[in-house]
RNA sequence: GAUUCCGUAGCUCAGCUGGUAGAGCAAUACACUUUUAAUGUAUGGGUCCUGGGUUCGAGUCCCAGCGGGAUCACCA
């Protein structure tokens, strides 16, 4: 496993030995107390309250070394940004012994290295802020060189790091040397906290259910299977949380979230990691219509806690997460974009139309299925601006109530962004007679050969009996938002560690 | 899964119709007390992804494999 080591690798190697022979450690143990952060003191740094800014400490990596002779530049980089710091080797070596500038800066530190300085912030002549050393303190040696992409005066990059594996792979080298890569990531987390900030400020209580399921439900996908050693049973990764969070309805609670992981063992690509992160939030006595005002003043809070703006541009788009969105049924939306009206259709008409308009079909499809497929391939990718997509057909929402004027549709809407679905929502279904019948038909399908059809969860089942009071429940996948809001077209950009193919032992 | 492109120094890349390996940065050494892609001079650094094949000779051509990108298909 351990390859054989580069020319610089090595000197790095015998440099440790030799700050441990000169008796400073590479590696030590104490605390460095931090008193500011590069990028505050760039933006509050006043030349007329210089006074107030004689005693700094910052540490971090050192990422550039400008020497010239008794002097020298550097750049120091900590978790908020860079600052520059100026060295005088009479002021931080007022002795005879000089060893602390001409060896320890000059030679035994490199690129990468963490360091601790304390001094004092001042302007250069040509005008950069920057902290003068009078303390000059080894923190943390780094034994590998990292790519040091240089960045001109026109703002032209060089030597970029952007071999997308090495990225993925590496990713802490990414944050190190790519500050944008970081920025995707506390949009992330902006918009993790503002979204439950809009839901605590509800009452709605964040909860945590079973990853490890017995009966993988919820949604339609193939998991990921593992086995119980003790019990000696199958278990499957979720694919979804939905029925766990339901039967907290049926137990009591008022409002119930969890951000949950689901795996699902199916293709990867530019939108679809294997593990990837959902939001199901569930509230008792509502409908469709309230979680539809609940979603978009959601989205517009979050938004604005992420960019500052309900605007947002994704690729050639610019969007706005403004609420309110508009409404339209996919049957309106069938019928605006192709002409036909799948209202009273047979699945032999569907299946009829399908191929009139040139979409693919097998006999394993059902009606929902077929409708879906001139949605997604005729409609779905034309809403550009948030839009509501509802009344989905009941044959393509098992977990759906009924719509409350036409049996043959459901309550449901799906948002859509840019022609992807980024969330789905119901007024539950909570008859348990009609579930159980929604789910043996899903068996019926499954007999088919559509092998995506639903498990049936009996003691789900059985949680209805009990009964469930009215209840709307919201999925948002909460990558998928993530990337709009931070104009990232993969979500591997969007994702700290994506999956990759195991590497290659060398 | 299909198509297509890519893999050369620590990093970013060049390398023509096949002729024995190149640049910038990084590294090493020296010089330099306000530089900022610091500068100047000198030096070292390679299993050209792997394995076969063609050839007097392969980084280059052919085949297979591994890894990756892009587009498309599938997939909530």
């Amino acid at each position: 496993m351990e390859h054989h080591l580069s020319e610089q690798e090595i000197l790095r190697r015998q440099t440790l030995e030799t700050l441990r022979e000169n008796g400073i450690e590479p590696y030590p143990a104490a605390a460095f107390n931090v008193t500011h952060f590069s990028t505050d003191i760039k933006s509050n740094f006043v030349d007329e309250a210089k006074d107030q800014w004689t005693e700094v400490a910052l540490a971090g990596r050192m990422m550039s070394r400008r020497i010239m002779g008794k002097a020298a530049f550097a750049e120091l980089q900590d978790s908020a940004g860079r600052i520059q710091i100026y060295i005088n080797r009479e002021e931080i070596c007022p002795g005879e012994d000089k060893t602390i500038y001409n060896d320890l800066f000059k030679k035994w530190c490199d690129l990468g290295d963490f360091i601790g300085i304390k001094g004092y912030v001042f302007r250069t002549q040509v005008g950069e802020i920057s902290v003068h050393v009078r303390e000059f303190f080894f923190l943390s040696k780094s034994l590998k060189p990292l790519p040091f992409p240089k960045t001109d005066e026109q703002g032209n990059v060089f030597d970029a790091f952007t071999d997308p594996e090495l990225r993925y792979r590496q990713r802490y080298v990414d944050l190190v040397v790519n500050p944008q890569v970081k920025d995707i990531f506390i949009k992330r987390t902006k918009l993790f906290n503002a979204m439950r900030e809009y839901f605590n400020q509800f009452g709605y209580m964040e909860v945590e259910t079973p990853v490890l399921q017995s009966i993988p439900g919820g949604a339609t996908a193939r998991p990921f299977m593992t086995h119980h050693n003790a019990l000696d049973i199958p278990l499957y990764l979720r694919i979804a949380n939905e029925l766990y969070l339901k039967r907290l309805i049926v137990g009591g609670f008022d409002g119930v979230y969890e951000f949950s992981k689901n795996f699902r063992n199916e293709g990867m690509d530019r939108t679809h990691n294997p593990e990837f992160t959902g939001m199901e939030i569930y509230v008792a006595y509502k409908d469709y219509h309230w979680m539809m005002e609940f979603t978009e003043k959601c989205l517009e809070h979050c938004a604005q806690a992420v960019n500052g703006t309900t605007e947002a541009t994704f690729g050639a788009h610019q969007i706005n997460f403004q609420a309110p969105y508009p409404r339209i049924t996919m049957r309106q939306s069938i019928l605006d974009f192709t002409g036909f009206d799948i209202d009273g259709k047979s699945e032999e008409e569907l299946r009829t139309a399908c191929k009139s308009m040139g979409i693919e079909v097998d006999n394993s499809m059902g009606k929902g299925k077929l409708i879906d497929a001139i949605f997604g391939d005729k409609c779905e990718g034309n809403y550009i601006q948030p839009t509501f997509i509802i009344d989905y057909p009941k044959e393509m929402s098992p977990l759906t109530k009924v719509h409350r004027e036409n049996p043959a549709y459901t309550e449901r809407f799906e948002l859509m962004i840019c022609g992807k679905e980024v969330a789905n929502a119901y007024s539950e279904l909570n008859d348990p007679i009609d579930q159980r019948e929604r789910f043996e038909e899903q068996l019926k399908l499954q007999e088919r050969g559509d092998d995506e059809a639903m498990f049936i969860d009996q003691d789900f089942l059985r949680a209805l009996e009990y009964g469930m009071p009215p209840t709307s429940g919201l999925g948002i996948g909460m990558d998928r938002l993530c990337m709009f809001l931070t104009n990232q077209s993969s979500i591997q950009e969007v994702l700290f560690f994506p999956q990759m193919k195991p590497e290659k032992q060398g």
